[in-house]
RNA sequence: GCGCCAGUGGCGGAAUGGUAGACGCGCUGGUCUUAGGAACCAGUGGGCAACCGUGGGGGUUCGAGUCCCUCCUGGCGCACCA
């Protein structure tokens, strides 16, 4: 029975050259897509490129050529690269985001979402990177800078494209438990990110007003607590109450606070009516209060928030206890009974919750409600080389988005990169344009895509790129979603979350029959290396240093050299060993074992000359092995021959590919101690098969060699009464603690073996004298005496 | 601060609650070799031994690296999320 299997390792950013992670990470997947193969399964492997993005654009500005050119010049060059490492991919799927073929049918999708109301327009509050000019999403915003240029982030109110992932965030949140193979991690991750809290929505009378203040809580158990409201200085209530000059200096002042955890707050001149109390309460702009989370508006309550507490202390307003416990700790955020509040007291926290909220809607002041932290993503990019979104504008500041008759929207290659901002507003014939459907003059959207957008469906386009339409419907229910889909665990938020997202929201477009874009997913470690140093501080390539008279050299300076410790290699500390000299020096094979051998792939694996070498060893050792004229073997060279197909099998398939080395190991070793020789035995034939998902240069060639065949197909089947080995070396416990072992054969009788056991000296000296007052017997697995 | 994960020889790492340290690296001794970053053989947790050993302490169990409690250490993620 065949079944298909997707697999697929995440595309590379044509950056120029590929670098050893990507051929840890290739390297994985290609030994998953082999072994499918062999196993009879119809594999898709297929690879692309990301190839839009900012680094492009400064290449090009700083070598003076084309975003298009150097990218398409890029790929050319890694893919000669990764040609280099056979890696069994399936070329003829291969796609570049940056081809119109590939995002014409992405500006389609972008109209489709927008007809199905998950694409709009908005002014927004939106991260600003001031260092590459454009809007941030929030997924991209890292402490408060941004996450390519490291810059602080500015906020600026623009215009904006987002994409309604937020329809889908109690979707997003509880698929999570059905994904039972991805790791736990990211599943946290992304929980976190989504940020479902249960509360409640409470509306505070604005006094001398008919406005409302809207709050989210997630303790409206707390409510006679509340001494006052804090709003975010973004809040509409400020613009409202304040004038801009005071805006701008209490924001100022905020900026100037020294430790941002320190709260600071400043009276509005504004009231409020508690909801319940029908008391005065005052209201605050607080710099503590996030505008991008709920309402961007809280009520205090001092005695039980620490923040609020903090507050109350700092400008002297009320506390009052509403929960009483054993914890006498004030402010106290955690569970108890409540009191001095008349309609709730004598309740615990889920009960008052409850009975609150059923007050809240008698008096129409509030409701139960959820939050999500997630909000929508923002699309919008001002810079040239991306996804031209086809939308276009009137003069009267009307727009419409295209119809897919007049797609694509092609990005033009003429372009002048040096200016400061987007490119695009300064090309005059492509930007202005009579639109066909009305004849008026119109300008067409100069913000791109987020690439992160190109990325959320090449994993569809890929089962049918060069489909006249984005895809096949039938085929994405056929082959998808990926069985296994393999990469670094940095892209646990962003990418991993837009792509669940997209499969969705497509599904709910296109009636898809599929839920999840990614079945497994497999996060590898990454490959870390010593770092070097001379006593200035500089940084030295590995390769650049010998051992002078067991001192650390630099071979060009003869310098001293420190060894620092083994981090993450990056071109800035030197620390990289480059592919294609490794390929060179020590061949495919050993380059794959290498990559698979010293740790488990999702930990990180230490690049060491020791490890490489000791790959080629091996490689060596098989070869060798096979060149040995053929000599007899028995019933247990088959039985470990057996054993060997099921392990290898079984760790292929648990990602435990340095357990397969291992494997590999253990059999070599068994047979070359043994002086068991196979040559061109069937034993032979069914080791060659298992070795080519792992080694498939050598596998090619020995097969040649030994059976004058180029085909290795069909992985063997396991005879399972070869695999079962009767005979057992059955541990003896006395007290639990382990005395021998004892040679025996499987199904043996409890008193017969007991018999023997009893005349082994180190038994017999352990139990002389002692009264034996229980056998513990697992059949076939251990005995253990107790003894008084 | 909150959450998650992890602590096993000199090192990387193996162990469905059932022989701890598979396999590799390194190291020690030896063989062969003109030589070797080659190959081969033997050994390699500690201790002379009885025994002791999976971060510390406690518990469950006939039996714990594995399960429970607690503490310590390290890593990752989130971080004023109301």
């Amino acid at each position: 029975m065949t079944s298909k299997k997707y697999i697929l390792e995440m595309f590379p950013y044509p950056s120029g050259n590929i670098h050893m992670g990507h051929v840890r990470n290739y390297v994985i997947g290609d030994i998953c897509a082999r072994y499918h193969k062999l196993k009879g399964d119809e594999v898709i492997h297929p690879m692309g490129w990301d190839a839009f993005g900012l680094p492009a654009e400064n290449a090009a500005i700083q070598f003076n050529t084309h975003p298009k050119d150097w990218t398409l010049n890029n790929i050319k060059n890694m893919k000669e690269q990764l040609q280099k490492l056979d890696l069994d991919l399936d070329w003829e799927r291969e796609l570049a985001t940056c081809d119109e073929d590939y995002y014409k049918y992405q500006q389609e999708l972008f109209i489709d979402l927008y007809r199905a109301g998950l694409a709009y327009k908005k002014d927004a509050l939106v991260n600003w990177d001031p260092v590459d000019q454009t809007v941030l999403a929030n997924e991209q915003v890292i402490d408060g800078k941004g996450w390519r240029t490291g810059a602080i982030v500015e906020k600026k109110n623009l215009s904006q494209w987002f994409f309604k992932i937020t329809n889908y965030a109690e979707e997003l949140l509880s698929d999570l438990d059905n994904l039972k193979l991805w790791p736990e991690k990211v599943k946290t991750m992304q929980k976190n990110w989504i940020g479902k809290s249960i509360g409640a929505e409470i509306k505070f009378k604005i006094l001398d007003s008919d406005d409302y203040l809207n709050i989210f809580t997630t303790r409206p158990d707390t409510i006679y607590g509340a001494t006052f409201i804090a709003v975010s200085i973004n809040h509409p209530i400020v613009n409202k109450s304040l004038n801009q000059e005071k805006i701008d200096n209490i924001k100022k002042e905020f900026e100037e606070i020294n430790d941002d955890k320190d709260k600071m707050g400043v009276p509005l001149p504004i009231h409020c009516e508690h909801p319940i109390l029908k008391k005065k309460i005052p209201v605050f702009i607080a710099n503590f209060v996030l505008d991008t989370y709920g309402e961007g508006a809280i009520f205090g309550c001092p005695a039980h928030d620490d923040r609020d507490y903090e507050f109350a202390k700092k400008y002297s307003l009320p506390i009052i206890k509403v929960i009483e416990c054993d914890d006498k700790s004030i402010p106290y955020s955690g569970d108890g009974i409540v009191i001095n509040s008349p309609l709730l007291n004598g309740l615990n926290k889920e009960d008052a919750i409850k009975e609150i909220i059923k007050i809240f809607k008698k008096n129409k002041v509030g409701n139960e409600k959820i939050n999500y932290k997630i909000r929508d993503w923002g699309v919008s990019r001002q810079r040239y080389w991306g996804c031209p979104i086809p939308v276009i504008y009137y003069e009267d500041g009307t727009y419409r988005v295209l119809d897919k008759e007049e797609l694509p929207v092609v990005l033009p290659y003429d372009v002048n990169l040096k200016g400061k901002g987007n490119a695009l507003l300064n090309i005059d014939d492509w930007r202005k344009i009579v639109c066909p459907k009305t004849n008026k003059i119109a300008f067409r959207e100069t913000d791109t895509l987020d690439t992160f957008v190109d990325s959320s469906w090449y994993y569809i386009r890929f089962l049918d790129n060069k489909l006249e339409k984005p895809f096949d419907s039938e085929k994405v229910n056929r082959m998808l979603p990926v069985d296994k889909y393999i990469g670094g665990i940095e892209h646990a938020i962003l990418h991993l979350l837009y792509s669940r997202f997209f499969m969705k929201a497509l599904r709910d477009i296109y009636n898809l029959k599929v839920d999840e874009p990614f079945k497994q997913l497999f996060t590898q470690g990454m490959i870390t290396h010593k770092t070097y140093k001379t006593q200035n501080n500089e940084w030295v390539m590995p390769k650049d240093i010998v051992l002078n008279n067991n001192r650390l050299v630099k071979t060009k300076t003869n310098e001293t050299v420190e060894e620092g410790p083994s981090e993450k290699m990056s071109k800035s500390k030197k620390n990289v060993i480059e592919p294609d000299e490794i390929l060179e020096n020590y061949g495919i094979d050993a380059t794959r074992i290498f990559m698979i051998s010293d740790s488990p792939p999702d930990r990180e694996l230490e690049w060491t000359d020791e490890g490489i070498q000791s790959s080629k060893n091996l490689v060596h050792r098989i070869e060798k092995y096979f060149s040995q004229k053929l000599s007899t073997f028995n019933l247990e060279t088959e039985k470990k021959v057996e054993k060997f197909i099921h392990d290898i099998e079984k760790n292929i398939l648990d990602f435990s590919l340095n357990k397969c080395v291992a494997d590999i190991y253990t059999l070599f070793n068994y047979l070359e101690k043994n002086k068991i020789y196979l040559n061109n035995s069937t034993l032979s034939k069914k080791i060659i098969i298992c070795l080519f998902p792992v080694l498939p240069r050598l596998s090619l060639s020995i097969n040649s060699l030994l059976f004058n065949s180029e085909i290795l197909n069909k992985w063997p089947n396991i005879d399972l009464e070869l695999l079962a080995d009767n005979n057992i070396k059955l541990p003896i416990q006395i007290q639990g603690k382990l005395v021998t072992t004892f040679d025996t054969t499987k199904g043996y009788k409890k008193e017969d073996i007991l018999k023997s056991i009893y005349k082994l000296d180190k038994v017999k000296n352990k139990i002389v004298n002692k009264e034996i007052i229980r056998i513990i017997n697992v059949q076939d697995k251990i005995i253990n005496i107790i003894v008084k």
